[in-house]
DNA sequence: CTCGTGATTGACGCTTACGTAAACGTAAAG
DNA sequence: CTTTACGTTTACGTAAGCGTCAATCACGAG
């Protein structure tokens, strides 16, 4: 039998577990850590990653599919757990996010027009099919 | 004086004109063509640039924004001014837009997630700031 | 003719984001 | 004890997407 552990309480995770989840591997994670966007606790020199670092992996990872750089998605998901802080401090992370919103709402136009236009290719070509269809 | 041209008929651009509108060095107008995107006229040597030139450059830009590689907003670019062609040519093309149109489904949803995040750091710094403010 | 402007083709460099060994440690299972 | 599974660091390799010279044409103005 495979020793299919159930943990009484699995509240962290192993790399390879966390790469598993997020179809991902070692590697990208160990870079992650490196480019210092995650941060796993050492147990020894073996990695734990709490539900900290499983959501920043998630946050990295949309940002990735947004077409973000690392060093941008470090800066917006520093914001989510960012202390308090001075008022400087919130002032620069308000307007951080103002430039943020504008990016991703250009981003959506940019989305909401592709998909318009590719409609419009899908038409066309279930027309051009019908036409090949009716000339048999 | 600069002899500001107003060419009767600018149907054309040049390479600069293209750069300057869009934005991007010469470099990576070239670089597009490299890559098979771009396919301007050539007059002696000179790249002359025409609508659907500025056009598919426009797509490219747009491409590259919504985190596309060159690769595949060459396959998308290509279906805009793909030709009838036959019918399995068609369905091929189909499925294309089905595939393209979930991704940037996802990214959509990635965005609307991204956003109402974003929503609340703001309503958080807000709040902190307005805490700063009282308990000065 | 000469100069300035704008174009061309190499060709090498650089950053990002990992892939891919190589060489090694450790702990549980057989 | 040896194997197996899983982890580690170090380090070189690579593809994409341009940046950055350098050397060279072509042409209109003066």
């Amino acid at each position: 039998m495979h020793n299919v552990r159930v943990p009484a309480e699995t509240s962290t995770w192993s790399i390879a577990e966390l790469a598993a989840e997020y179809d991902v591997t070692l590697r990208t994670i160990r870079f992650y850590e490196d480019r210092g966007l995650l941060t796993p606790e050492r147990r020894g020199t073996v990695r734990i990653y709490h539900p900290r670092d499983r959501v920043r992996l998630g946050l990295i990872l949309r940002g990735k599919r947004l077409g973000f750089s690392l060093d941008e998605i470090a800066t917006i998901v520093d914001m989510y757990d960012a202390e308090p802080g001075e008022a400087g401090q919130l002032v620069y992370l308000l307007n951080q996010i103002t430039t943020r919103r504008a990016e991703l709402e250009q981003r959506r136009q940019d989305i909401d027009e592709t998909l318009s236009e590719l409609a419009e290719v899908e038409a066309r070509c279930q027309a051009d099919l019908n036409t090949l269809r009716n000339s048999r």
